[in-house]
DNA sequence: CCTACCGATCGGTAGG
DNA sequence: CCTACCGATCGGTAGG
């Protein structure tokens, strides 16, 4: 069966994002992939030039939509708390409606190549979470006796860690967990009486 | 230059361990570890049967005695913030201390066989948070509103992902990072006003 | 641990 | 010149 090439090309992405998910990105052959399509693995060099474009392309949307996701998030109206709690759940929320891309993202992203792992740092997520911290804490709303980035590897580790252990099947979905996570680290930054 | 098995077992385990840490299993030939060690890569399976066993023997010791310090910490003595203030600074001090055999453990844990992964269950350290959070919220000293098993996984999540980014170099050691980590969830988890 | 290999599969490319 | 592949094979490597 011949598909256009608007058509193949979404299907070889889905298809490679499930297996690199699943089974690990070194451990899944092209004709693993290939197989899965119904096409020959010589066939998939008229879209991809290697195997790391592969890994690459289903990477890349998931990333920049995340981060333009969260930046929207955190850098809208209301307080940094407000913010953070909103970036939170809707990172959380982003993360379990793309499951297999952020899975992808977040476990295979050390198998790109040096330059593409440069264009796709995972650092932009650090420094957004950060600068909420220290907004929250210019702002009063935050404890300030704590370290801004080390809070924000705290929340990103929890939030991300999700993708560990997620499963759709429940009991709790994406904005709940977010919500929960939000709320203790929320609490948890709280200025202390003595302070 | 002929070593015998009692050295050499050790340094396949080091080298083996090294090597899945940095370009991960499946990306790691056993050629890779042979050349490394300055052996043929036949000669390996003198002290494997599979290259599924070496990676077990990486995983095996590191989980058993991470398993082990983390009950040692969290059924202690003093009341359950206190239990698991010592947990995660414990936990996240061991990630440290054993950082490449964690990375590997935290990591590569899926690529292990089916048998082996229900052997190194990660449900253990799951259970262990959880049960100290319950403990916490039937002492009174935790909030009663949010969920033992959500937290739980919130805790091992900032903890765990300490292997994404933590470098020898500084600026805080591992001690420190789990003293600032156990700090903020067991703020987060005090009980509130309107409770 | 080495020598001498195996069945199969790896990522990638040839001409048409 | 292009799209959308094919059957066959390249040099090397996988676990055993």
């Amino acid at each position: 069966m011949r598909k256009n090439s608007d058509e193949r090309w979404p299907e070889i992405l889905d298809v490679a994002g499930t297996m690199f998910a699943e089974r690990g990105y070194s451990a899944t052959s092209l004709q693993n992939i290939a197989d899965e399509l119904g096409i020959l693995k010589g066939s998939l060099y008229y879209y991809i030039r290697s195997k790391d474009d592969l890994l690459y392309e289903v990477i890349r949307s998931v990333y920049w939509e995340g981060v333009a996701n969260f930046r929207r998030l955190s850098t809208g109206d209301g307080t940094a708390a407000e913010r953070l709690f909103a970036a939170v759940v809707g990172h959380v929320k982003y993360l379990t409606d793309n499951l297999i891309q952020t899975t992808v993202f977040l476990h295979e992203f050390e198998r790109l190549s040096p330059a593409r792992r440069r264009e796709l740092s995972t650092l932009a997520y650090d420094e957004l979470v950060r600068d909420l911290v220290v907004e929250g804490q210019a702002e009063g709303s935050f404890r300030g006796d704590v370290d801004a980035s080390l809070v924000a590897l705290a929340i990103l580790g929890a939030a991300n860690w999700v993708y560990r252990w997620y499963q759709d099947s429940g009991p709790s979905d994406g904005a709940q967990i977010g919500e929960v996570f939000a709320d203790l680290f929320i609490s948890g930054l709280a200025p202390r009486p003595q302070d």
